[in-house]
DNA sequence: ACATTTCAAAAAATGATTGACAGCATAAAA
DNA sequence: TTTTATGCTGTCAATCATTTTTTGAAATGT
């Protein structure tokens, strides 16, 4: 009946548990997870789900296009619901990753595609700097 | 004399055969290659020289300001002697990191600025798609 | 000469991710 | 309803890029 359940039924894939609550998470969050996030958040109320299901899990949704993978420079990926092509703010104090609406993106692509002979299908748009709240307790800093 | 080498003294660092091909080979390729593509390259000059030893040796050009590390979306990193933050075309088909000459992405961070409350400092900006020769062998093909 | 520092190589450790495999649950087939 | 097949989970080991540690040689300082 739900949205996500007829969807892996679509595809011949089985809805579990798991499953339901790894997609839920990602589709009610603004936060960008990680994995191990994820794993750790949702192991409250799935105490024996261990971290392969966890990516297991992720690499099924990814390849459904349901989720997208970010690559924000860390050591591990980030985790998005949101599948469109979209830029991120990350923060260089907390870490955090943001979505960014910027209009002076839009088509950015298309704009980009006259100044090269690529063929191009897609950008990653990542911009770093300090978020509202670590701003504050900045005085003066390079970039890392 | 040479430049490289009294930027390193400056630092009061040594100047070594393996440190002076790493960053010469890097000054002088536009290819973006990766830590194991610079040591299998070097391996013939440098038959002794270890992987750990070009890890640590690019870590070190990182941290003095000599090259930067580009996260195009692979399991491993990119270098580039070229530390201006500038955008990149990876390519879909070949795995070639090209670099992306465009002025419509002149100030961008600036303009960007004006979308968000972050105190912006960097930005990385990945063009994905077919390269020229690629894209002749390509007929159709969603993104991977 | 002796002590101190710096380096490179080798070996070991790390951390994120994946793979192999056994058991379980569900569902199709008989 | 019983059997059979298949997919999914958890455990745990393996992998891979990278980092750290250890060791000994070479360079530098006293
Ligand atoms: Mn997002
Ligand atoms: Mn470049
Ligand atoms: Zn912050
Ligand atoms: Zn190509």
């Amino acid at each position: 009946m739900d949205d996500i359940s007829s969807i892996l039924k679509e595809k011949g894939l089985k809805v579990t548990p798991q499953r339901l609550a790894i997609i839920n998470m990602l589709k009610n969050t603004k936060e960008h997870p990680s994995a191990e996030t994820i794993y750790k958040t949702l192991s409250s109320d799935f105490p024996t789900m261990s971290l392969a299901t966890v990516y297991k899990t992720l690499e099924m949704l990814k390849s459904i296009g349901l989720v997208q993978e970010l690559n924000v420079g860390e050591g591990s990926f980030r985790y998005d619901a949101n599948v469109n092509s979209h830029p991120h703010l990350i923060c260089y104090g907390c870490n955090r990753v943001d979505d960014l609406y910027d209009s002076a993106l839009d088509d950015l692509l298309g704009r980009v595609s006259k100044y090269t002979d690529y063929l191009l299908m897609d950008q990653k748009l990542y911009f770093y700097g300090y978020c509202p709240d670590c701003k504050k307790k900045v005085t003066n800093h390079d970039h890392p």
